[in-house]
DNA sequence: GTTTTTAATTTTGAATTCATTATTCGGTCA
DNA sequence: TGACCGAATAATGAATTCAAAATTAAAAAC
């Protein structure tokens, strides 16, 4: 590591909202949940300001919704949002695609491989968590390689809340499979560096995702009718 | 106007990152500026807290530079940021354009064609001001019309970074006249609904304004040395 | 006269306080 | 019993306060 680099001391507004960002991500909260300020200042052992502070800046992020005077609650997952969500997210991946080919470096493709490697063994074992780990590391290393502050900070915003729509349904087995097929060809892509076939990829890796999971969502509310 | 909307109330802080944020895209301070809390609360007739609050929504946005204890800048804007901001609020425009050539009314069509001929008569009369105002007219009621908050919340973001760029540099007259050329195009595009070609046509547009734009400053930092 | 050190002032981060607005609970009346 | 009203309680929004840090000003040393 870098010993040199500028020590970033992180203020507590800051420390609060990647904590609760991520509490949100994680389903830590049910959506649509009162967020309480009293409990979680005490929780956090910190006063309301720079909790109100983290609020307001998670509420611009869409993670948080504001009311006045009556508090902040956790944003809900509405599909009409997934149907908004999806397809930006998509024109971000194609243009990661193409940027990503162009600049990745061979230690960036050959973490990303490990890990692919190591996602198909989980899925092998039909390890949902793992799996999902290391798919969130593969997405997260391309995008990281694009090597664009701006595009990557407006992906990670989206992709936030896409992560959360996964604790509405579970993947069906045919679309996990086909996931990982999705996967390999990306990965041959990236090492290929062919930045116009890597975003088509990357963009309908995404867009089957979002079929998949309509379906799988559909399939929940109509058993529960 | 619908009279039984619900009702609005802004909080102080929301109304602050508001005028804020247009003080700041709007060229109201220096980039690289220091921002004065006491005397801004002062002019505002608030307190300190909610005027933070708001600092800390801009600094998200990445219009604010946060440093721990020595307060709060205007983010400068350098030629690497731009050339970040660019392509990714073109992959936005593309998508933009295609959304916008299926969900648009004739309405919204009747109104741009409406500000593109105010703003052709703009360039005849070289009223750079209130171009400007009809060009930004246009732009946003195209976003508007691709139907999609998501879609909509990061384009303007992204779009209030490179609005700040204008005031870099002055536009050329050749690349004033070519800028009139595209937009006759797009408002063709759009009145054909051919959202293939109006998502490249806008994309394209964007894309020759920051060409144009980093030949601009080339001369001007140039004619500085 | 310039640089360094030290003290005073200002600015900042965060806790606390206060006024206002919701919510809850208990009682009244149909 | 249950809908309605009002007091008590809790929560929220925003101002104020306080401690720590940075900046400025002043004094001392070279």
């Amino acid at each position: 590591m870098n010993l040199s680099a500028p020590i970033h001391r992180p203020s507590l507004h800051e420390e609060l909202v990647d904590r609760l960002r991520e509490m949100i991500v994680e389903d830590h909260f049910q959506p649509g949940e009162k967020i309480p300020e009293k409990s979680l200042c005490d929780s956090f052992g910190v006063s309301r300001t720079p909790l109100r502070e983290a609020l307001k800046v998670l509420a611009s992020e869409g993670l948080v919704v504001l009311t006045p005077n009556r508090g902040s609650r956790v944003a809900t997952v509405t599909p009409e949002e997934l149907a908004n969500t999806f397809p930006v997210l998509a024109a971000l991946e194609r243009l990661v695609g193409e940027l990503s080919a162009e600049r990745i470096s061979e230690a960036e493709i050959a973490h990303i491989r490990e890990r692919h490697e190591a996602m198909v063994r989980h899925h092998k074992e039909r390890d949902r968590s793992a799996y999902f780990t290391a798919n969130q590391d593969i997405h997260s290393a391309i995008v990281r390689s694009a090597a664009n502050p701006l595009l990557e900070q407006h992906h990670t915003a989206l992709a936030s809340r896409v992560r959360r729509a996964r604790f509405m349904a579970n993947i069906s087995d045919d679309r996990w499979a086909q996931a990982i097929a999705e996967h390999a060809e990306i990965l041959a892509a990236l090492e290929d560096r062919d930045g116009a076939r890597l975003g088509a990829l990357l963009s309908n890796h995404l867009m089957n995702k979002f079929a998949a999971l309509q379906r799988a969502i559909e399939g929940v509310s109509d058993a529960a009718e």
